[in-house]
DNA sequence: GTCTATAGAAAGATAGAC
DNA sequence: GTCTATCTTTCTATAGAC
C-alpha cells in the first residue's frame, strides 16, 4: 500500500471541494464524474475508492455547505449583532452571490435539483435548511423575539429570492427583486413597521 | 394528407399538457420525450411533427403556466379582493399544492431547473415569474400601495416557501415552513404592523 | 489508490414505411 | 401525421494492470 492514509484523505477533500463547486452551478445531471475527478486533478476510476456513488458524493458535498458559508462563521466580537446580521442577508441577496461566488449557497443554487434527488441527498438539504435558519434566529435574539415559523419564512424568501435571480433573463428585473428582497427582510429582522 | 389540421392542433394541445404534467413533477432530465409522447397517447417519433427539440418543447410548456393556474383566473365579483388574494396565497402556500395539485406552479417546482437550461426556457420563467408579481400587485391595489420591488419579494417567499416545503423530508418542517410564509405573506399584504 | 479500458444502459434525434 | 427501427452520444459503474 505505497499510499497514505493522509494522502487518501487530502485526494478526498479536493473531490469533496470540487463537486461541491461544481455541483452547486451546474446541478446534479449537468456534472459528470469524470469533470469533478479531472477538477480534483485524478481521473475516472479512482472515484470509486473514495464514495460509493455519484448519489452519494452529491449528499455530502451538501451537508458540506455551512463549511463555506459566510452565515455560518462567528461573529466578530466587537460588531452589533443586528447590523453584522443585516450585512450577511445584504450579501447573500446580491449579484455578486449569484455570479462571482466561489462557492454559492446550495440551498439556494440546488432547490429543486434537490428535491428530484434522492432521499439521502433530501435530508442533508433540510439539515442545512434547519441550520440557516436556526442561525438567523438566534441571531435576532436582540431585542426582537421572531418565532420559528417567521424565521423560516424569511429564510425562503432569502433563498428563493436568490433562485429566482439566477434564473430571471432580464437584469433590471434582477436587481429589482433582490433589492426588494433586502429590503423586506431587514424590514421583517428589525421589526420596523411597513 | 389523411390528417385534418384540427387534429394536428389537438395532438399538439395534448403533448403540451402532457410535458406541462410531466416536466413539473420531474424536471427537464427526469422527464424523456417517450413518456410525454405514451402520456399523449402517441408515440416517439410523431414527436418532431411538432416541436423543434426537447428544448423547444420545455420553454413553451412553462410558458403555458397561467393556463392552469388559479392565480391567474378571474376575480368572482361579488367577494372582498383583499380576501380573494389572501384565499389564493394561501392555497399556493399548502401541502395540497405540493402533493396533490393536477399541475403545480412550475415557478416553485422548475426553478432550480429552469436556471439550468438555456435562454428561451428562462425567458418564458421571467415572462411567467413576472406576470405572478403583477397579479398580486394588483390584487393589492384595494388601499394599501406595496410598491414594485416588495411585491416580488413576496412573491419570492411564496414560490421558495413552496420549493424548500417540497424538499425537506421532515414534515414538521413542511408543515411550519407552510404556515409561516403564510402568516409573514399576509401580514406583508393586508400591511399591519409585525 | 490510481490508472486505462470497457461494459451496459438510457435517451435525443433521424430515416423511411404507411 | 404517426409509426417502427436505428444511429449516436453520453455517462455511470466495473475490471484489471501497476
Amino acid at each position: 500500500m505505497p499510499y497514505s492514509h493522509d494522502h487518501k484523505q487530502q485526494s478526498r477533500e479536493r473531490i469533496l471541494q470540487s463537486a461541491a463547486r461544481l455541483f452547486t452551478r451546474r446541478g446534479f445531471e449537468g456534472t459528470s464524474i469524470n469533470e469533478i475527478m479531472a477538477d480534483a486533478r485524478l481521473t475516472r476510476g479512482a472515484f470509486y475508492a473514495h464514495f460509493k456513488s455519484k448519489h452519494d458524493l452529491y449528499a455530502q458535498a451538501i451537508s458540506g455547505a455551512p463549511l463555506f458559508s459566510p452565515l455560518a462563521r462567528p461573529k466578530p466580537e466587537d460588531v452589533d449583532q443586528q447590523a453584522w446580521l443585516l450585512q450577511l442577508v445584504s450579501e447573500y441577496l446580491s449579484m455578486g452571490h449569484i455570479n462571482e461566488a466561489e462557492m454559492p449557497c446550495p440551498l439556494a443554487f440546488l432547490i429543486t435539483d434537490v428535491a428530484l434527488n434522492d432521499r439521502e441527498a433530501r435530508e442533508a438539504y433540510t439539515e442545512v435548511f434547519l441550520k440557516m435558519s436556526r442561525i438567523l434566529r438566534m441571531a435576532t435574539r436582540t431585542g426582537s423575539r421572531l418565532d420559528r415559523e417567521r424565521v423560516m419564512a424569511i429564510t425562503s424568501m432569502m433563498i428563493g429570492g436568490v433562485a429566482i435571480a439566477r434564473t430571471l433573463t432580464d437584469e433590471k428585473a434582477q436587481l429589482g427583486l433582490l433589492r426588494g428582497c433586502r429590503r423586506v427582510a431587514s424590514e421583517l429582522i428589525s421589526e420596523r413597521k411597513l
